[in-house]
DNA sequence: TTGTAGGCGTTATCAC
DNA sequence: GTGATAACGCCTACAA
């Protein structure tokens, strides 16, 4: 690939030259200007970003280190992010933790030695001391992505608003039981839980929650659950994808989305719509959330001083379809 | 972030002696391999590999372009891409081109100015003439996935064949009349349509082809299709994102599946066992796709002359469910 | 307006 | 074994 230098050579000017046309920098006698674009056409000159960031302590380089990209959630924010930083001449350099700390302990390393002007990362453990120690000696700017942490700058979806809004919704719509699919250690858990105490008497014998992801079980304590539970159940799973898992289960039960059974998932996938009955569930913007972290991301590398700890939050937004309310057509 | 330089400094060596030590190269005292060894840990050094990659000429990168990562098949690919990447020290930038051809030529100027040490990607139209030069001209080692092309090595799912394995499973099921969802310009269906020519006498009135993506519009084909063919139908959907919303309109038409309709989607997702009825699917093998990728490239980069030109098709493989046959529990 | 000189952090090639 | 020294391709002074 052709260097500045060797336009010097074949123009007959100095490299520094070369580079001041290359780069529009400063004013060039224009028939130089016009020697040199042209040798640089014609040769498909692209200049070596890696020298530029040896020289300029600047690589261009965002590092991104999600936990498992192939979940969509991810893949959608990695899209965006992508679109994002490329508005202001960045590239991004992706990892994968597979939710393992040592693995994303690797990925710090390995981002460190690219020299990445910034770093956006969806923590594994964004509360644990080893990771926040990390983040400390991290002498990159940073931002964390989908979680909440005192230790450095983030970009969230309150999920514990979303719980509490999935809760009111369930309720509103007659419930007399509720099922939460999940783990306790999650927002969503916590916000659902809080709203339906609220507002149902006596919530405990009313209330289950499930953690199994194996289809039969699932099926077995479902079928048990609306054995004994003869009025309606609202069921509120983490993501589209256990939803998506419950609503197939139901089916084949028999039991009818939503007059026995009001569904709702999170992350409102393409996959909602699809279904029949469709389902209802909780948007999180990606699109905005990826900007957000960006732009504060860039906002830290330029002003590497005298930024305030900051974080975000995202209002998700529940979307109703029909398995969780009766809609006219 | 901690130099070689300042190492040699602190311990009072020659720089080259530190980067001796810390590449284990050579022989060196053990004495001062101790020392400068303690002092790289005490600061956390890390290789600036944009200098490596200067000096080296090799950068350690896998650019990667992907027409839309949001596609959980792609994003599927990418974890796997990076995962065998790693297993050889390389690490990946990504890139989408939105299946749109100046930006994946945008994408690949960029990956030309970052030097990487090779290139796989998702063409967005592998057999135009503009696309085939931009290869020709492209002095990187670069690898299709996904597609198949004659201008350079590729490695592919041969979805004539998966096409003609779904026509022939279909006509096995007894179906006597066939939709595909999709377009002509498919491998599949061209696969599917031969198979069932040599199987279907007069298959002509007997065959149809879905394009719209529109759900109301779905319906109403389908609709009509059903009352003028009372006989069993077998429809096949060019990706599983299809197949999902197919399955719902079925489901919302009332039409029994697999009594009536026999349905076949394409990638084998997640969602395939989650349906219910679950979702005939065709598999590919990411993992193994992008293994291949990845291995490919690199023998292309360590070897960079005298390489034949090379491409390698991966069997796809049908996993029947209840929504094409019957099946006992 | 243009060229010269130095430096970015490595690796590689020499001598010593 | 170890230390100079040049080189990678560019940028940023500074000098002419």
């Amino acid at each position: 690939m052709i260097t500045m230098t060797e336009i010097a050579r074949m123009t007959g000017v100095s490299q520094p030259t070369v580079s001041r046309v290359l780069n529009g920098n400063q004013a060039v006698n224009p028939e130089i200007r016009e020697r040199v674009l042209a040798c640089a056409r014609e040769h498909n000159f692209q200049p070596n970003v890696i020298a530029r960031s040896l020289a300029g302590n600047k690589t261009m380089l965002l590092g991104i280190v999600f936990t498992d990209i192939s979940n969509s959630f991810f893949a959608d924010l990695e899209m965006y992010l992508e679109q994002e930083a490329k508005k202001s001449g960045y590239s991004v350099i992706v990892f994968n933790s597979g939710y393992d700390w040592n693995r994303e302990k690797e990925c710090l390393d390995v981002i460190r030695r690219y020299r990445v002007d910034g770093l956006i990362i969806v923590p594994v453990e964004e509360n644990s001391e080893r990771f926040q120690n990390e983040m400390q000696n991290l002498d990159i700017p940073a931002v964390a992505l989908t979680r909440r942490t005192e230790a450095m700058d983030c970009v969230y979806v309150d999920h514990v608003e979303a719980g509490s809004q999935v809760g009111r919704h369930l309720q509103e719509q007659g419930c007399e039981s509720y099922i939460f699919v999940g783990t306790e250690n999650d927002g969503k858990y916590e916000g659902f839980v809080k709203t339906l105490r609220e507002r149902v008497a006596d919530l405990g014998s009313h209330f289950t929650k499930i953690e199994t992801k194996n289809s039969e079980e699932l099926s077995r304590i479902l079928k048990k659950h609306f054995e004994n539970f003869p009025g309606k159940t609202g069921i509120f799973a983490y993501n589209d994808r256990r939803a998506v898992q419950i609503h197939g289960v139901l089916q084949k039960l028999g039991i009818e989305i939503p007059k026995q059974a009001s569904l709702v998932g999170f992350d409102n996938t393409y996959i909602c719509d699809f279904l029949y009955p469709s389902l209802t569930s909780v948007a999180q913007s990606n699109a905005e959330m990826a900007a957000r972290a960006v732009r504060r991301l860039l906002e830290k590398i330029n002003n590497p001083r005298d930024m305030q700890s900051w974080n975000e939050s995202i209002q998700a937004r529940l979307v109703i379809r029909q398995s969780s309310a009766d809609m006219e057509e």
